[in-house]
RNA sequence: AUUACAAACUAGUCUAUCGCGUUUCGGUUUUACCGGAAUGAGGAAAGUCCGAACAACGCAGAGCAAGCACACCACCUAACGGGUGGGGUUCUUUGGAAACAAAGAAUACAGCAAGUGUCGCAGAAAAUUACCGCCCCGAGCGUAGCGAGGGGUAAGGGUGAAAACGUGCGGUAAGAGCGCACGCUACCUCAUGGUAACAUGAAGUAGGGAUAAACCUUGUGGGUUGAAAUGCCACGUAUACCGAUGGGACCGGUUUUCCGGUCAGGGGGCUGCUCGUCCUUGUCGGGGGGUAGGCAGAUAGAGCCUGUCAGCGAUGGCAGGUCGAGAUAAAUGAUAGACAUCGCGCAAGCGAUACAGAAUUCGGCUUAUCGGUUUGUAAAAAAU
RNA sequence: GGUCCCGUAGUUCAAUUGGAUAGAAUACCAGAUUCCGGUUCUGGAGGUUACAGGUUCGAACCCUGUCGGGAUCA
């Protein structure tokens, strides 16, 4: 079902990403579970995706937190970045569990960080993530 | 060459690695990936304050009303509440005794002399007023006078943001634009200049406090709603249930109920009323279910650049060249390094490089903005 | 993306449709009462009426522009 080539990849498609909002709901309503290591919070919930990736994400920066566009894109682009130089962890570990994952991660802080920050968080997220999981 | 202000332009550059959207070419394990190429935020993309394009509401159907916007003149513009030029008024500075002149700035600048309203406190009085005062007549007291009452007057008085044209002379019982001279303001007529607003001059009439960003009047212009508009395709579904209220007339079936048709009536059709017209058929209210995917709208335009001509200017004409984002939970990036500019420092070095991110598209306005360049004005200093 | 509404003491609200030191409750401070604290009573402080202009003799109120906050629309 998988293509194994694709986890050495460090490619963000659009079947990658989280569209639609009915998963969004759901996953914030009742069934997701979630971690954080702050500023990070991570969110996921085990579904039937209708693409071939072992997940699809979503990211979310808060407007209160952050009322300037300009400066939430600034975020936003580093945790995408950060995700998708590090997701190849995440993907070897589901794809084991032949499983598929919606996943939202959200930002917390009122700071922006650099881009150092963000990535060495996003890791322990993902430890944390996969230690729930087995 | 310095500082301040105003206007216009600009909005750091390069390399490496890993990536993203759109278009396109090729490939494959053929619908999803891989590789290549091209291209990919702004002067404000912002605020949503105006004006349009475009779309829907029946080619908005007709009329009236309400409501809204605008308000010196001319021009520019697709249009505008925007812009340019001009006029009036007010303020500031300089000169001057003053009148005024020059320069600069501001200006929602139609009409309180159409009507209505309001103008606290103070003051006699806040719009046809009379407290003190001044003057005349004067019953009576009874004699240098006092004075009930009647009348005239608006010169003087204090108040107030504002006091009933100003100054002088005449005039009068006292006074008053009551008259005269000079001046001020408004209206109107004529003449001159100007496209016009308006300015100047002359004659006449008048002297009416302020407020229309008070109601309002006059003139001019507006139908309403907005891309979450709108059209098409796909998926999916139920008007279940509750409350209130009604079931008119005629015809047919049937004949107690009930069913069907026509008319009336009710409801709706993107502000109100009347008319017209269309849709709907128990009505109104509560409440429930489903879908929230795709395509079009949607990117060549009142477009941009250069030159030239017309115009004081906004702007326009002509010629040549050019194609410069099109996403949809939303691409246009992340990291590392070098250089550039500025600040501090002898130096090594350190710090700073703004405001800010397209969402149908244009024209303006307003607001945010580290710096850099150019032009103009003013000031001080130096040189000639 | 569009549309609409609101900004007054630290907080919750007033202020006769323009008229004078912007008022009340609560919270705060001081004093009294109490052995102490609370309650209660008395007094005090606290406001550039979001900001900036304008109209007016006079603005919380009227007008314009900014800033901030909120609501709503398939």
């Amino acid at each position: 079902m998988y293509d194994n080539t694709l986890d050495l990849k460090q490619t963000f498609k659009k079947g990658e990403r989280l569209k639609r909002r009915k998963l969004i709901k759901r996953m914030f309503n009742r069934e997701g579970e979630s971690v954080a290591a702050y500023p990070l919070r991570i969110i996921w919930l085990e579904v039937e995706l209708d693409s071939n990736y072992p997940a699809q994400f979503a990211l979310s920066v808060p407007k209160r937190a952050f009322p300037k566009a300009a400066h939430r894109n600034v975020i936003r682009r580093r945790l995408r970045e950060a995700y998708r130089l590090n997701k190849h962890n995440l993907y070897e570990f589901v794809e084991k569990q032949e499983k598929q994952y919606a996943i939202m991660v959200l930002y917390t802080a009122k700071e922006a960080l650099t881009f150092q920050q963000i990535e060495a968080k996003m890791k322990v997220l993902f430890k944390k993530f996969v230690k729930r999981n087995q």
